[in-house]
DNA sequence: GATGAATGAGCTTTCATTCAT
DNA sequence: AATGAATGAAAGCTCATTCAT
């Protein structure tokens, strides 16, 4: 058939979204794919490496949208809208994908299996660390350890995601600027 | 021994902390506890029932605290600020239960076996929606969708208690007037 | 029912004289036995232990007929008759042990998840060499290196043993005798 | 590229003596060989003929150097020691050779897929018997049964070279002829 | 001659749960 | 209350082999 690589991910995201990474089973894979046991272990060393697979798709999905929130040039305000409006847009547009990069972020923590899940999912995180350090050198924004800055500014995001029911694109725009104009207010000098 | 229900307890949330729900197995729980697996039976009828024993305990620590934010006669911003302070408090005090609740909670979205924990979940969350309501009504509070409105209140502590480190009571107290007052901001009109 | 372990191990050695080690499978212990995949793992922890276990009754059972050898006042020629008497008598009443040690040794050197058996083989080995190279100082067998005279002296029993008939007692001593005889011949100064 | 199949014989050899052949899949002798999985099966049936081939071609290697052995002609002294000498000279100059049939020979034994090995392998023991008896109607050798004369004259050979270092072409020759005079000693009359 | 995707039976192992003692 | 032997369904994974290109 047509690439079983594509109809092998596709079916697996579909199966962890409905029961859960742990509970999908090799087998509901092969089911919903198509494909032969053997086939999936000819693309994938296990279940493990597929999500990886899947999980380095959503992440490079993701960073083009926030990729302007790294221009050093755009000021300070519009720099934390962008990031915030960029997940928020993404997840409502991709709800499958961000649903399942939370919980693989949620299995990293626990389970020592995910450790390249980790280091994946944690890169950028520096990257905000240092870039509230500069902003907050600047004066533009409240001096907080970044753990707290950090879920100032994206833990509304991060709640409403979880849950989100489907949006229209307008819709999407305006809960995103609203998320958007709610993390500067939290977090502006 | 003395005690052995305890026992069981104590062993089960540290082993569900460490290794995750799914990942931990009875003979985890035995070995941690001590008690053999007839005993774990006697007092439990599988794995699932200790997660909700567990759950029990955790949710009825946790009402207690946000007792205050119940009351009618109390002023709406006091009401709002006394429920985030009062998660922030009981989550940094029982950083253990915090996080087993966490992971219950979501595995409770996605496996249909954990309907009661669901159910244990859920309560309170229609509360809250009711009295998001009444306090639009009185002109207090953004008129909000309450998914959203909730979003605003609680993400930002929930995004913080979840990888938030040891802190001493003052450092708790200090942390939870921060996300109070921050909740408040965020939603008033 | 009775000794579960002891059902499982001699099914196993069944299988494995029958199969040999590496096409018997956990299944085919199952049948033999009677007993189920569970109570399999339950007493020993993979076929690796199993062939462990029954390597030891073996070795255990050898180094009771083989005792004499090693008594320091015996004669150099008692001795060495002695430690080749015992092997053949030994193997020639076990002949399911021996055939099953001698397949063991074989995988041992090959795999590598054979460490613990290759130790315990080659535990008496050194002892071998030691006493052997006493005897060459004090004058009565050929100074030879170990390894060939190891060969010359038990060489013959482990090929004959290899393919043996079985035997009545009385022919088992009159073999035995034999390549005893033929050992302290090959090597005898 | 050249020669491929001798690519794969070459590869599997070593793969089989590396792993033992059970433990050797046909995906270690492709990434060894780098021939395709399918270019294996162009040349071989599988994996038992390509051990089956390259035992007939130790076969082979071995019978030449035995040859003198054959002679009617030749003094029954040195039928049989030339029959041991050839075997060791062979084995110490193709040690991979040696230890790769001797590994067949034990699989033949217990698995039916190797009927064609065993009768390969058996060959030339028929031929060996009835030589033997001759010699005995002769007088020249003790009146044994044939397989504890066997034992008795390759035994030693057999049990050092399965443990055999590599050794220089002068020291072979010595070796050769010290379990060809030791084998004598031990049948002749 | 050569490739490698595809197959699926069969393997080892895990684990929640039951039950006789 | 307590024990741990026993169960067996189900999991992840391996691998010799086939076959379209």
């Amino acid at each position: 058939m047509m690439d079983r690589r594509r109809q092998i991910l596709d079916a697996a995201l579909a199966a962890f979204l409905e029961k859960g990474y742990s509970a999908t089973t090799i087998a509901d894979i092969r089911q919903r794919s198509g494909a032969s046991t053997g086939s999936i272990y000819h693309f994938f060393s296990g279940k493990g490496a597929i999500a990886e697979a899947l999980l380095r798709e959503a992440v490079s999905g993701w960073s083009l949208l926030s990729a302007a929130a790294l221009d050093p040039d755009t000021p300070d305000e519009e720099t934390v809208k962008a990031s915030v409006r960029g997940l928020v847009l993404w997840a409502l547009t991709n709800p499958s994908q961000f649903r399942f990069m939370d919980e693989l972020r949620r299995l990293s923590t626990a389970d020592a299996d995910f450790a390249a899940v980790r280091t994946l999912l944690d890169r950028g995180q520096e990257d905000g660390a240092a870039h509230y350090a500069r902003m907050t050198a600047r004066g533009s924004v409240r001096n907080l350890p970044f753990a707290i800055a950090h879920a100032l500014m994206l833990g509304p995001a991060y709640a409403y995601l979880r849950t989100a029911p489907n949006s229209s694109a307008d819709e999407a725009r305006r809960i995103a600027d609203l998320f958007a104009d709610s993390a500067w207010q939290s977090v502006k000098a």
